[in-house]
DNA sequence: CGCTCAATTGAGACCTCTCAAGACACGTGG
DNA sequence: CCACGTGTCTTGAGAGGTCTCAATTGAGCG
């Protein structure tokens, strides 16, 4: 009934196919993964999992920008993560088995490939090197956190912010001559978020960037100019 | 030459052998980690290991109490988790094949076990389960570091101290009648990392909490009364 | 046009940071 | 035992930053 030999990998044709926590697996395990497989698309603002809902299986980003936030029982909610393309996201419930602690919302229109819940233990169960990806995209997690909690506990508010959207600048800006540019995939609320301010304070600081001629800024739309090649300290 | 019948676990005898990630593992492996096993004792403010250092293996906590902290170039640190008995630390470096990103100091007279690199791999490729119980570790790190930034973002620092400090005193403190009693474990310097603000910072809030009547300090000595059960709403 | 939501701006209270100086505990050596 | 360091912790003062509350502006849309 399953033919084990010619199922093309459901993840072949993906971009981010070579870092993909689903390959290498043994052929055996492609129809099982197949079987489990589905692609979405997902409007702006639409959402992937709610938080407090049950895991349903492994997601994988291949196209557009997916927020993960946390919701506070104040109604407020707090930006934790932007996902990218070839990210993963849910993995974290899923490796604990429990329900999203998190909710995952689409920032823009976007496109996830799932992996069911039940089909994804078993081809994890079958290939261990699918668990060892996945802890390496625990341990890039961690990395994530632990930079963003020295840069808060180190960095004043203005230069993170700057580092912010340079970061941004990398992903969604377009360089034209001397100039990078780009629409801002995020509400000045997330911006604050990321950098763990108040939005009245983001827009001064936005200000206070624009006095020091650092970026112009309309609305979304902000132009800086190019970097100048940052010369890395080799530390020895 | 080896006996793979009545070799005993070496963490057999550790009080947290049930929650430990070298268990269960096949009896044949077992041979295999108790050479890789190795038990240190550590004063207070000695080093496990040095940040930029090279991954040595996979250490838990079996006694005391260690920090981990990361180092930056212009001579500050940041404290970043404290490791109690049971805890494992270094895995981040262990998983990457990379060196060390932080530092593990102990704060107090401390016991660690150490399974060797080498055979920590080879362990753990001969029983997936290993490397099952070290992910959930992962996992729970990525659940603390996101507790961290969500109070970072939400609680004004009176509040973290307080919080920390009732934390800490579960772990730490002794019951006499109606109060609780501990010896900080920590310098003010840690305290303030732990809530990311200065040292003197720090001693301005000890001073509102103890105006506010939460809690008695003379030094490291801090007192304050048990707390009220709070009662958890239970979100349906 | 008028609604709504996002973003900015204003004002004042509050807090934190930095730099500096003092208080305190602890250990060492005279 | 005392003097003297050393490191930790506290306190002070002023500048600067952030927060909150409120009002205003701006942009998108029926």
């Amino acid at each position: 009934m399953t033919n084990t030999h010619d199922t093309p990998h459901p993840c072949g044709k993906c971009a981010f196919y070579a870092g993909s926590i689903w390959q290498p697996i043994s052929s055996g395990s492609i129809s099982v993964l197949t079987q489990g497989f589905s692609r979405k698309e997902l409007d702006a603002g639409q959402a992937l999992y709610e938080q407090g809902t049950e895991n349903r299986g492994v997601f994988c980003v291949s196209k557009g920008l997916i927020a993960l936030r946390a919701l506070h029982p104040d109604g407020k909610s707090t930006l934790l993560k932007l996902a990218y393309p070839g990210d993963v996201v849910g993995y974290r419930s899923f490796l604990e088995n429990d329900c999203h602690k998190t909710e995952a919302r689409a920032l823009q229109p976007s496109k996830v490939c799932t992996v069911a819940q039940r089909d994804a233990n078993r081809v994890m169960q079958g290939n261990p090197l699918v668990l060892t990806k996945l802890a390496g995209r625990c341990v890039s997690e961690i990395n994530n956190s632990r930079e963003r909690i020295i840069s808060a506990a180190t960095l004043p508010n203005k230069k993170r912010l700057s580092a912010l959207l340079h970061r941004l600048m990398e992903s969604h800006g377009v360089r034209t001559g001397n100039t990078l540019r780009m629409q801002l995939p995020l509400s000045r609320s997330d911006l604050a978020d990321l950098i763990g301010v108040q939005p009245e304070t983001m827009s001064r600081l936005f200000k206070r960037l624009r006095d020091d001629g650092e970026l112009v800024i309309s609305g979304r739309d902000i132009q800086m100019p190019v970097p100048l090649p940052t010369r890395q300290v080799v530390s020895q």
